[in-house]
DNA sequence: CTGAAAGCGCTTACAG
DNA sequence: CTGAAAGCGCTTACAG
């Protein structure tokens, strides 16, 4: 069906091991002989097998994405798939894949790393979403597969960093909502995802210490980023709102946000006027709610492209330095 | 680093050819050297090399989707994310996995695909919004790769097919705005996606019969999917009411059904009291607009079970059945 | 039931 | 500059 070199040597009137240096640009080759080895190739069609290249070259062009989300969470966050368009579109640039699988935890991801390392299925890994003693970690150290992840802290084990300053991003947007006219709030409520994440964790710990250190009361409230909870957090801010006084409220995401001023539609209290919403992520879903929603946007593209960037690197030459990732800038709408 | 078949036989103390046999469940193995050979697997933590095993047997395990969206629309529409996991889901069951690429339109992706195809890159090819004259069909007829895809029309080539009935979505959704009390609307517009979709021609063409079947006015407005135009819609609209006694309005997609909603907030006019709002995709957003939106709503994860299905037979077992999809059933909300 | 050999389609030293 | 050979790590007839 499809030609092989051995076709293209023969058609050229060459070896196969003159044919393969001339198609891949390797010096030794004559420029005519190069010229008839290439317009056969032209000629017949013909594309290097994947497997055989993958197999004697041993590395496969792929890079593996594993991703322990329900399926419902994986399509209502737009940070995922900005994210990962971002990646590709840099791969793309030294003609590599993403291979990406959804599993249900992350046991099932530490062990499917685990076989894609085994089975040499990817040249390297990205790492979403880290936790607190994530098990993906001494599967990757193990394995040493070539890895890189963009989180907060540093994952050791070889892991080429993208470094987010969460402390930095929650300070921006407490800065915003200090600098509201009539700002100056006493009490200030974070809605925060799962504690097991470890952004959570840190943007959690920034925000009680920032606003110890300015004064202000501070109430953390958790949520699962499930919807079922949403009802609640709703009565509960607005019991801090009567009973405490809080009169803004930051929230982990843009689509727990706009859920939560669902939530508050129906009560006696006016966004923004009595209380302001925010999120800590950004997409075009916050320009639909009403009021739209402030939040604190990046580039979340770039940042797909920088950890492309890196990995690469790590795959190619070993131990990449550390990058810092943007830490964004607060889009104001009228929420807050 | 990585053991391999060699030091398994060696540990076992067989061949070759017969640590293969024994892994792979082939007859011709004595239980006990089966069982020694799996035992020795175990120790040596051996997994069989993804490209060894991918050029020996010349399948891949993988099947490939390319995308041509831009990575600004990929991120907003939940169906494609939804969609996606349904697929991954089921082809987990058979250990395949799905290579996805983002390339910039159609023209690419054609491209994209033929080097598929010429690379054995993949064991078959989805398709996603297929198109009027669409560059993609001739190269999967000639490249002959197991092709399956989701879409309002046989689309030739042997390509196995996911139908989804797009007359009766249409009519499902005039008949839920007939039947709205004080219903009989005189005129009603629909906002169509760029014509070049085959779904949307389809849907243009069923909105159309139907209205005038039923003597409705029908006014029908093109979108590009672009946040740009939506500014232009909601004047249109406002036009199309206020001048033609348009009092309801169908949306291709509910990311522009959320926008319009934004643009006519300002507007003399309330939904849905003088104007019903519906789209013809249901997602999370629906429900976080004010009013939160009535949709079609239908389950998009089962549609990519079913369509990984289509492939898995087809690339096995050779020409598939047609499967109809559920054409879904409307989510009443607040904006009809 | 088992082993030796050939083959999948490339790449890469090694001679000439 | 070019060719013949070995190797990447499996699978699969073919003998025995």
């Amino acid at each position: 069906m499809s030609s092989t070199l051995s076709d293209v040597a023969r058609e050229a009137g060459v070896s196969k091991g003159t044919a393969s240096k001339a198609l891949n640009g390797r010096s030794g080759v004559s420029a005519a002989t190069r010229e008839r080895v290439v317009a056969a190739a032209e000629d017949l069609g013909w594309k290097p097998s994947y497997a055989a290249r993958a197999l004697s070259r041993s590395a496969t062009g792929v890079f593996g994405l594993a991703i322990a989300r329900s399926s419902e969470t994986v399509g209502a966050e737009n940070f995922f798939m900005a994210f990962v368009a971002g990646m590709e579109e840099e791969l793309s640039h030294s003609d590599r894949a993403l291979l990406m699988q959804i599993v249900p935890d992350v046991g099932a991801e530490a062990a499917l790393l685990e076989r894609w390392a085994a089975e040499r299925r990817v040249d390297g890994i990205v790492l979403m979403d880290a936790r607190v003693d994530d098990p993906r970690i001494p599967v990757i150290a193990d394995a040493g597969v070539p890895t890189a992840a963009m989180a907060c802290e540093d994952l050791g084990a070889g892991i080429a960093m993208l470094l987010v300053d969460e402390e930095e991003r929650m300070r921006t947007m407490l800065e915003h909502l200090a600098s509201r006219a009539g700002g100056g709030h006493e009490r200030i409520a974070y809605i925060a995802g799962p504690p097991e994440f470890l952004h959570v964790a840190r943007r959690r710990r920034a925000f009680e210490e920032i606003c110890a250190a300015r004064g202000i009361g501070a109430s953390v409230l958790t949520s699962d980023y499930r919807r079922a909870s949403v009802a609640r957090w709703g009565r509960e801010i607005l019991a801090l709102h009567e009973d405490e006084g809080c009169r803004a409220v930051i929230v982990d995401n843009e689509l727990l946000a706009a859920q939560l001023l669902v939530q508050l539609r129906g009560a006696d209290l006016a966004v923004p006027r009595d209380l302001a919403v925010t999120a800590l992520e950004d997409s075009i879903l916050c320009t639909v709610t009403d009021p739209p929603l402030t939040a604190l946007g990046r580039d979340v593209g770039e940042n797909g492209r920088q950890l492309a960037r890196l990995l690469v690197e790590l795959a190619e030459q070993g131990p990449a330095g550390v990058v810092v990732a943007d830490p964004g800038a607060v889009v104001e709408r009228g929420s807050s």
